[in-house]
DNA sequence: CAGTGGTCTAGACCACGAA
DNA sequence: TCGTGGTCTAGACCACTGG
């Protein structure tokens, strides 16, 4: 462990653990300095990563304090899909159910985030892991960012996967909700219509340039999101 | 915009549009110092974020490379339901339906989690906005990590507000899922059973120790979760 | 206006790991 | 082996801001 990781873990320790509530003015840099018979630079690395985790506020002239609580923040790790099952053991496939190239329409709120004039790749589809369907997608591709995919071939794998190796790097917003499965879902999937499902839609951006939105849609029994770590603190 | 940063921003800049492709190996700090004619320290706060970010890759001797597309992570805002009801201008408030105080079942998932032998407090209630119930909530929290809560007043607040103000600093882990409302839930949402439900569940340590598992139940019209930003790379 | 944090410098030593 | 990144030092100047 180095210097400035054991600075910022003892003082993490002090606040995590209740000794120093929020508010309490933690030490200033050179009595740090003095205590730990370092330069300031490490103690200034280890109170720069206590603010950027949002454990600390910093002011000058004032000194740094604990912060107040914030909002609870998780990180998802959302994963390719066909990765996860793979990753599970179990055979996985991807089995195109539609495919056409359209305009935009304007009416889809989904469409309306990609404010986009051009054609649009559309397909749906069902993610199949060891014979059984696992989620059921929906996804529109704007060709005008990705044109490639007016001619690919998307093999067995998931558009999604082609497009995470062709379009590698993205800005997303994801929306997770709940819904009944709506009878051509329900078929895909092989439940009875109306039972509960998890969906999760994303929208994908390429510097600022939609990309992609797709909706998956997985049976109730069969998928379900975790939420690692949470720290009272920023994201 | 300090010059650490115009460096980071400026590779960034280059592996987001694609310019260096993953596996690229961008310039050695010494070629970044003689390029900006600044000192290596500079450079190295610049790599090192993107190192944190997970866009690049550093192997001594080797250099620094763009990193492989990443799993995708997505950073989840998870706010306090009372604030979110009164930022949105509804008045709220919050209903017990049930309070007792029992010892720790070995029976339920969830509670195996908290793995704690003393006893523990129970409660089910209604988060409610504008009159329409908005949330059902079952909660167990840890006397043992928590004994002021045997005899607290949570008022009309519910008791995750008042546990956060008490307990302020945590680590959480989060469960999303999609459920049927079972009859107790729909009566208390004032619903149809079966409709469905996204299913948010929290378990809340303090340093190590258990203090609360929460499950909360939406329906599917009446919320969804939101998650900001996406890059490619690590959280 | 004085003291804090924000940033940068020019140097150093070291551990790792590819050649 | 030896160049790379990882870390640290002792100093500096500056902008901001609280007293």
């Amino acid at each position: 462990m180095t210097l400035d990781d054991r600075i910022r873990a003892e003082i993490e320790a002090r606040i995590r653990s209740g000794e120093w509530r929020p508010g309490h003015r933690i030490p200033f840099e050179h009595e740090l300095v003095a205590h730990y018979g370092c330069a300031r630079a490490t103690v200034n690395k280890a109170l720069t990563a206590l603010a950027a985790a949002g454990l600390i506020e910093r002011r000058r002239k004032a000194g740094s304090f604990v912060a107040q609580p914030h909002v609870r923040s998780a990180v998802l790790a959302i994963p390719d899909i066909g990765q996860m099952i793979t990753a599970r053991g179990d055979p996985y496939r991807y089995e195109v159910l539609t495919r056409r190239i359209r305009k935009a329409r304007r009416i889809t709120p989904e469409e309306l985030l990609l404010r986009d004039e051009g054609a649009l790749l559309a397909m749906t589809g069902v993610h199949i892991a060891a014979d059984t369907p696992f989620a059921f997608e929906s996804r529109v591709i704007s060709l005008t960012a990705v044109p490639a995919a007016r001619d690919a071939d998307f093999g067995e794998g998931a558009p999604g996967s082609w497009l995470l190796e062709h379009v590698p790097w993205t800005d997303a917003r994801h929306r997770i909700s709940a819904v009944g499965a709506v009878p051509t879902v329900a078929d895909a999937l092989a439940i009875a219509a109306g039972l509960p499902c998890l969906q999760l839609e994303r929208w994908t951006w390429r510097q600022g340039a939609a990309v992609t939105f797709v909706r998956q849609i997985f049976p109730a029994d069969r998928y379900d999101l975790i939420g690692e770590f949470t720290s009272a603190g920023r994201p």
